[in-house]
This record gives C-alpha cells, sequence and structure tokens, in this order.
DNA sequence: GAATATACTTAGGTAAACCTAACAAGATTC
DNA sequence: GAATCTTGTTAGGTTTACCTAAGTATATTC
C-alpha cells in the first residue's frame, strides 16, 4: 500500500529539471546520486534533498533517506517526454530557425518547459518535414533582409546576426521600430 | 533625480504580464486602474498593488498610491517587445504548425515570456518568408502521417488531431512509442 | 575499530507571487 | 454634507524554490 502519491496533475518547471538530471545520471551511472544532481541542476545540497522528498511523495522517485535515487516507471515516461520536448526544441531552432548549435541547446532550455503536448506533437512533424526537404528551407544566408527592412521597409538599428550567419548575442531594439 | 529605479535586468514572467495590461487598458481607455489591471492579468486587487510598488521601482510606470497608472518610456517600450513576442509566436504556431486561432493565443502566451530576442529576430523572419511563400509550407492535412508513424514507423496510440486537422485537445501518449 | 572525510539532511531564513480579511481613501447618492 | 458604495491599500498568511550553517550518516583511512 505505502504512500498515497498525491499523482500532482503536472510537474513544475523546478521539478522537471530534477527529473531529467536524474534520468541522465542513471544512464551515465546506473545510480543517480543526490551530490550529482545538485551538480546537474545548479543547486545546493539542501535544495536537492527538498526535491527528491516531494518527487518521491509524487511517486516519482524511488528514494530512501542517504540512499540512492532510481526514477519509477511513471518517472522514466516523464523524463523521456521532457527530453524529446527539448530535443524537438532544439532541432527546430537549429533547422527552422538557423541558430548555432550551442545558441540552440541553451534556449531549448527555456522554452521547452511551455511546450504542450499537442504543439509537441506538430513540432515534431514539422521538423521531420523540414528536414527531409531542403529545398522549402528559409535560406539563412547574410543576403537575406534583415528583420526590420523586411517588416517595415527601413534599415534597422543593428543586425542580429553577422556576415556568417552567426548570431551576434546583440539584438536588434525592437522598439524603435515597432 | 527621484528615485534609484534599480533598472532590473529583466522583468518576471509575472510582473511583464502586468506590463501588457497596462499598455492594452491605456490603449483602450486611456488610463489604467487598479481594479481592470486585476481583471486583465486575473489576480487579486492587493496582488496587483504590491506588482504596480515593484514595477515603479523599477521605473517602469508613473504611479502614486490611489492615482491612475501610465507607462513610462521604458515601460511601453517594454510592452510593444512584449507584444512582439506575442504576436510572433501566435504567427508562427497557426502558419507553420497549423494549430486554429484560438489555440494558438492559448499557447504562445506560454511560450512567449521565454523568447530572447535573438530568437524574436530571426522567428519574426522565418514567419515572413514561410507567409509570403505558401508553396514551401508543410501541408497540415489529414493525409499527413501522424507523429509516431513519420518517427518510428508504427501506428501511434492516437492521433493528436481529427479529420479537419483541428487539433482534439488529446495528445499522444508519446511515452509509450519514445 | 577509532579518526577523519565525504555525503546527506534538518533547521532556519529569504524572496517572489499569490491569497483573504480588514481598513482607508475617493466617488456617489440622497 | 452625511451615508454608502467602490476602489485601493495594508496586514498577515501560504506555497514554491532557493539559500547558509550546523548536525547526522555513511564511507574511508590509518
Amino acid at each position: 500500500m505505502s504512500k498515497t502519491h498525491a499523482s500532482m496533475e503536472s510537474l513544475t518547471d523546478s521539478l522537471s529539471r530534477y527529473v531529467l538530471a536524474i534520468y541522465e545520471l542513471s544512464l551515465e551511472n546506473k545510480v543517480a546520486r543526490s551530490k550529482d544532481i545538485a551538480g546537474a541542476v545548479c543547486v545546493s545540497r539542501p535544495s536537492v534533498t527538498g526535491a527528491l522528498q516531494k518527487l518521491d511523495k509524487a511517486g516519482l522517485i524511488e528514494y530512501e533517506p542517504y540512499g540512492y535515487v532510481t526514477l519509477t516507471r511513471r518517472g522514466e515516461a516523464e523524463a523521456r517526454q521532457l527530453l524529446l520536448k527539448h530535443r524537438a526544441t532544439q532541432d527546430f531552432l537549429e533547422l527552422a530557425l538557423g541558430l548555432p548549435e550551442s545558441r540552440a541547446l541553451e534556449v531549448a532550455g527555456q522554452i521547452e518547459q511551455s511546450l504542450p503536448a499537442d504543439v509537441l506533437c506538430r513540432l515534431v512533424q514539422f521538423n521531420n518535414f523540414y528536414r527531409s526537404n531542403p529545398d522549402k528551407r528559409f535560406d539563412w544566408n547574410p543576403a537575406c533582409k534583415n528583420l526590420c527592412q523586411i517588416l517595415y521597409g527601413v534599415e534597422g538599428p543593428r543586425k542580429c546576426h553577422d556576415e556568417n550567419g552567426i548570431i551576434t548575442g546583440q539584438s536588434p531594439t525592437l522598439q524603435d521600430v515597432f
């Protein structure tokens, strides 16, 4: 019988980061240890303890104080779903928006949380179509007009990517034209 | 001279919702009143008071207790940027992912927050390209294979859109196949 | 097997973002 | 102009998610 794990309609952003870390550590090292989770999620060890207690209550991990951590079947399903969201987002950012891999990885981590399953489903289909139809892709080369020219027919204050199509980190001050 | 408004590197998700509401109410009614902001953001009136105090300190609004609220120049710039993020996201969801307008609006509100400016810039360019090149679009019609077929070569547990290409709200249980 | 080091937890605190209940300031009405 | 809304604020509480400092368990070393 054990616990009444409150099932929890949907994981918070914060908790899902822990789930993902546990999943990846388990693949690497067979088991996930609290200290390594802290490292992966970039929080203090006490924060991990608190998160583990919640995840345990929610039935997503198997966990005894001072013991190793493993994902339950439900936890693993959750982790895979998160991973798919991440991958789909990253794919899209590289494939369709032409972001360099490192930046796509960064941004995907911010966006993935807010992808509902129906949108994810379509995004995956879209990516696949776009991947296998290179002729339909938007050409991200320097010859492309920049945002402000396309949108407003005026020269913008700054470009958002350099001559090589690599983003500069500087964004155009959209306020000036919108 | 006045206040040392702490400038605040970046608005929190919550505060930006208030800024947007103030912007839209100002357009409609000339001025924004606390009660209407509460209605627009869907929070209690005390929550609005708290948020206004923070936004005032950050230099984004002009605000005296018991008075009307107006955006400063910086606040207005912030609001326009947020609006652009929202519009770009919604456009993308309809144009590229084929979501119906109402659903696109819903989901855009969740995703927009996490769009950095460099990605926003590219997204706008992408949308514009996609809008003016209908031949390059992915055809979201019922004949298209569903997610699971494309990805894994197997029939999925459920479709994520019905015969008319309208989403059902039901998402496929990706866990089962991924 | 006692001493030390590492790993984990508890205790207690902070900050953001919300809430309800109660009070105060403006605006309306009679 | 006093009584009564309506609106806005303060007071005090909750939850989530983090933190540091200090104590406890386990593992390692001598």
